[in-house]
Formats: structure tokens, C-alpha cells, sequence
DNA sequence: CTGAAAGCGCTTACAG
DNA sequence: CTGAAAGCGCTTACAG
């Protein structure tokens, strides 16, 4: 191992050429002339050597570093491993390294963050978490260091976004439980301050409307998205005079609490009620009875993330300037159909 | 932002010195005299330029990268997560950045991460993953990049070596299910091939032996740690004319495994039958009922770990040769009783 | 076809 | 108390 390590210098000494020629083969210069044996030489010498070349003075002298930042927000963010997973994949593949950073729900600290990736000189960076300071979010827009957010939009800060087609995967869901028979359907709702919330509470008002089943206010509970807000929201439902037969969670935490809470009230699933949850999370496998769910395709989100970023940081050497950084891009969802939901009872 | 990077060189003209004393100044050199007027230019000047020393240069020059790597064998294990969030929450604290790699359980890709590590220059790796080339691991002896291995013996490779008590942990869940009165206890264990596996098993051989309880080897089923594999061995188990009353499981997905065995048999937790995981990993807090678990601390042991490497780095540094690495250190779980135990039926 | 030189942005002995 | 110089290990115009 690296003893005393090994050097261009040494590499050429061993070759017997100029350093400059050394680093021309191994990088496969194109535009250099040489002789066939000459190269052999070079190749040769630096598998003898065991030659790898110091990243940093490559990093010093080009200015790519060949690092990727992946910010998040919470190490307990369910969605984390699988969008993590994506983005290593492609980097891999593509010859980059990511290194990863958590803002924890601090803006100050986000901001931080940001600091640090222009520091280490990184590449670009992949921001899954938004809690970094309005002001460091608005200077994005004129970085030199390609971004993309995830679960925002790009018109906002002139990056590159990346979003779930929320709408879609509701109306799956909705499509599914009407087709088993509901018409009694419930929503326990995300925050609806919050953009998904909102999204999904529109997509589910919207699949009611287009097939002609009216509206029940006493049907939307709005949830903390917590499980114990979850439960009581649940119970909230299970005690109308007129409970419904199937409900529609915000997400797979929210639809465990609402699963708690119909186990309490001494009810089945889904021969009582039905019950969906969405995102797919590593949860969702797990429950009793296993849920029906909306796959966010987290890891093809991390994927998608990290080659648009990547292409973005090799466009740019060619390019000059970035091109349209300011598109989103969705992703579709696919729905999980397991045992959580049936038909309805008559 | 870095519209026009500002160098080193910006600072010392605008304070009106020599690049030398920039530095010096701005790295706290104890050994500069400065005048402290000069000392306040300096500090003036960065501020207002926003001056953030290159960090390629820096590495270049000093041969510290601050930067540390982390190897993992796959993002669905379930104690990554913790693991890391521990990492990343000293390694910020001490002004380290981490970066992650999956061996993806193949040898040959884990030790071409271990060249990555050296190529880029990090300055340690946490080794959370052991899918690497028995050559590498053994070089790792003598390699001069401090290195500490989870779960495995420092003996093996001579880094040092962090563990869980495995024996404190099932001698934990022992004495919980014989203080409920439990007599017939039966293990679904893991592979008995590995570590943890004959670990877990040796504790529950113990256990019963010290409580004076009879062993019966129909009562211990091995599983091959799928949840498929794990309902297959408690069916074995309940299909025995003298079925256990209570199950200590290899882990929490085993555990889920055989949870949903007990239920298709028509039997009820823990009021037929007590079960015991392992792990707590996310997913125990989510079962019906809530599973009771061994919680092996993974957050602890990642912050642990991260912190003996960063002495190990910086101790390094004044103590030129490294002391003793081979030293293993051990976690003490924590037993976490929930839903999933209870009383012995009469 | 190959070599010599400059330079990336720092730090650190060494002068003065 | 502060400056000038060398050098970390590469890459890349420029010579020849």
C-alpha cells in the first residue's frame, strides 16, 4: 500500500520520458502524437508502479474535483436511502464520488452546507433538503456549480427541479378504490400548507368530481403526519355516523396510525374499510395487512437527479454557459396494489 | 457567489501584506509574532472579500483532506442509516465531510472503493462493509490511512475493530421472557455460520443453561434471515407437539417473519405466543403488535467509531508512528420492551 | 514525436 | 515583526 507514494515523476524516471508524456497517455490525449512503443512504455511503468495519480493536485490544477454533494435534511427521512442509492449508482458509473451532508431542519446550518460544497470545490451538488437560508437559495441562481432540487420546482430559484407527478399517482389510487367499489371514500390529508399536502388533497377532489361522487367535508381530515395525529384523525372518521369504506392516507406513516386506529375500533382490513398509503416507503411491506401504496420511485428520482447533474457539469465544459437550467422534470408513479385494500363490503 | 474566485492573493493585497501572512494569520499560526494591527487587516479583509481558502490547495499542501470515507454493503441494510447520522454528526462537529461508498457486496468492487479512498486522499474510512478482497483487507494493516471496521475483530485485519455485546444483548431478552414465567422458549436463529448468528445462539444456549432449563433442539429452527425463510421456521415450530410459548428471533426481520406465521396459524401476540427481536430497527416500532427488541445503539457506535478515527488521524499527526489499533471495542445494547411479550399463559 | 516551463492556490521553512 | 521563495503533484499551452 501507499508506503511512499508513487509519483508522475517516478512513473516517467521508470519510462524514461518527461512527466508531461506520462500524464498525456494515461489520460488518453487525443490530440497527442506518439509513438506506439513509447505509450507501451508509460502504461507499462505505471502498473509496475502501481501508479494512481493524486486526485488533489489533478482537482488543483483542472478544477473538477469529480465530487458530487448530496444534501438532506434528516437522516430519518424514509425517502433518504433509496434517493441516496440512485444518485452513488450513476456517480459510480460516471466516475464521481458523493459526499453527504445534513442540513437537520436548520437553515443557518443548510446554508453551511452550501459553503462547504463551493469550498471542497465540489462539482454540483444534489439538494434533497430545502431548509437553507432564503438568501443562500436565491444566490443559487448565479452559482457556477450546478444544482438540482429535488421535490421543488425550478422556477423558483433558477435550478434545476425535480417533483413527482403528485396528481397522478392520486388519481391511481382514487381509479383503484372506486374500481373495487367505494364511493364512501375518506382522505386523511397532509399538512395543507405544505406543497404535497395540497397536491394530493386536489388530486383526491379531483378524481371525486370526474366521477360524479360528491363531496363530504366530514371526509377530509387533515393529519399532522405524525401517527399518533394519524390515529386520531382516523378515529375522527370511524365515529361518523356515516363512516366511509375506504380512506386515502397523505402517506405510508399516516395510513400505520389510521391501520392502529381501525384495529382499536375492533374493525378488519380491508373487509371493514380499505386502507391506502402512498410513497412506498421500506414500511409499507411490513404492515398488517400489507399496504397498497403509491411508489415514488425514490431511487429512479436519485438516478435521474444525479445524470442530469452530471450531464449539466460535463455540458458546461463544452458549453460555456449552462443552457436552460430552469426546467422540471417529473417523475411518474406506479402504483402497489397489496393487501390493504378490497372490495367493498355490501 | 464564487462569481470570480477570490484567492489568497486578493486577501494579501487588500490587507496590504504578503500571502504568508495571510495565512499564517487566518490559520492561527501560534508561532507568528504579528503586530495586531496588521492581524485585524488581515481579518478585515477576508471578511469583506468573503475569502474561503481553496481546499485542493490546501490538501495539496498539507496532505490532509478532511475528508472521510464511509463503506457500506448495500443502502437497504436497515442499520445504515443510524450508523451514518452518527458519523456525519461528529465528523461535522470536528470539521470533517463524509463520503459514501457501496461495496454492494462484491469483493472486488469494495476494494476498488479502497483505492478510491487512497486515490482521493481521505484522511480515514469507517469500514461498515467487510466485501473486500481478503488481499486489500490484509494490506490494511500496514496502510498509513487510519481505518476502524464495524462489527467485525480488530485482530483479523489489525485496525481497530468496533462490536455489539451480542452476549449482553440476548442474555437481556432471556431473563425478560423467564421473569414473565416463560419456560418453553424457542429461537429462530440466523445463519449459523456467522458471527452474529452463533453469537446469538450462544447466549441463548447460556441462558437456558444458567436458568437451568432443558435444551431441546426442536426448539431452536436456523433461518436464512428472510422473512419468507423465518415464516417457514416458526410454522415448524408451531406444528410441534409442544409448541414454545415464547420466540427469540435472530433479528426484527426474522421476527416479522415469524409474527406473520403466528397470525395465519390463528394465534394471538403476545397472549399465545411472546416474541423477541433484535436490532430495533426502524421497522420494530411499526409492527402489530409493537415488537420488543434488543436495540443495538448503531447511532452510538457510529459516533463512537468516527471519533476514535478522528483521534486515531490527529493523534497521528504528533505521534508519528500510530499506537495500538488493534483493540476492539464493544457496544453495550440497551432492551427495549414493547407489545410483542407478555405473561406466560397458564 | 517529445521536452521544458509555467502555474493551479496554498503553506512553511528560511531570511532579513 | 514581515517578506520572498520553494514546492505539493499534477496538466497544458508552447517549443523544438
Amino acid at each position: 500500500m501507499p508506503k511512499t507514494k508513487v509519483t508522475i515523476k517516478d512513473v516517467a524516471r521508470e519510462a524514461d520520458v518527461n512527466p508531461s508524456v506520462v500524464s498525456r497517455v494515461l489520460n488518453k490525449d487525443s490530440t497527442l502524437k506518439v509513438r506506439e512503443e513509447t505509450r507501451e512504455r508509460v502504461w507499462e511503468a505505471a502498473a509496475k508502479l502501481n501508479y494512481r495519480p493524486n486526485r488533489m493536485a489533478k482537482m488543483l490544477r483542472t478544477k473538477k474535483s469529480k465530487m458530487i454533494a448530496v444534501l438532506i435534511s434528516k437522516f430519518s427521512d424514509l425517502y433518504f436511502t433509496a434517493i441516496l442509492e440512485g444518485i452513488v449508482w450513476v456517480a459510480e458509473e460516471r466516475g464521481y464520488i458523493i459526499s453527504v451532508f445534513s442540513t437537520e431542519e436548520d437553515r443557518k446550518k443548510g446554508s453551511k452546507c452550501i459553503e462547504t460544497v463551493y469550498e471542497y470545490g465540489m462539482d454540483g451538488a444534489i439538494l434533497a433538503s430545502s431548509y437553507v437560508e432564503e438568501k443562500t437559495l436565491q444566490q443559487l441562481r448565479y452559482s457556477s456549480v450546478p444544482m438540482v432540487m429535488l421535490r421543488r420546482s425550478s422556477r423558483e430559484f433558477g435550478v434545476m427541479g425535480m417533483l413527482a407527478d403528485e396528481l397522478a399517482g392520486v388519481s391511481m389510487v382514487m381509479e383503484h378504490l372506486i374500481g373495487l367499489g367505494h364511493q364512501k371514500i375518506a382522505h386523511i390529508s397532509g399538512e395543507l400548507f405544505s406543497r404535497s399536502g395540497l397536491k394530493r388533497f386536489e388530486g383526491y377532489r379531483k378524481a371525486l368530481y370526474e366521477n360524479g361522487i360528491p363531496y363530504r367535508v366530514e371526509y377530509v381530515q387533515e393529519s399532522d403526519q405524525t401517527e399518533k395525529g394519524s390515529y386520531d384523525a382516523m378515529m375522527r372518521l370511524l365515529e361518523l355516523e356515516d363512516p366511509p369504506t375506504a380512506v386515502f392516507a397523505f402517506n405510508d406513516t399516516v395510513a400505520f396510525g389510521a391501520m392502529s386506529a381501525i384495529r382499536d375500533k375492533g374493525l378488519r382490513i380491508p373487509d371493514d374499510i380499505s386502507v391506502v398509503g402512498h410513497d412506498n416507503t421500506i414500511l409499507s411491506e411490513h404492515t398488517y395487512p400489507r399496504l397498497t401504496t403509491v411508489d415514488s420511485r425514490m431511487k429512479d428520482m436519485g438516478e435521474l437527479a444525479a445524470k442530469m447533474l452530471i450531464d449539466a457539469i460535463e455540458g458546461k465544459e463544452n458549453a460555456g454557459e449552462r443552457g436552460e437550467p430552469e426546467c422540471d422534470i417529473k417523475i411518474e408513479p406506479r402504483f402497489v396494489v397489496r393487501e390493504s385494500t378490497g372490495r367493498v363490503r355490501k
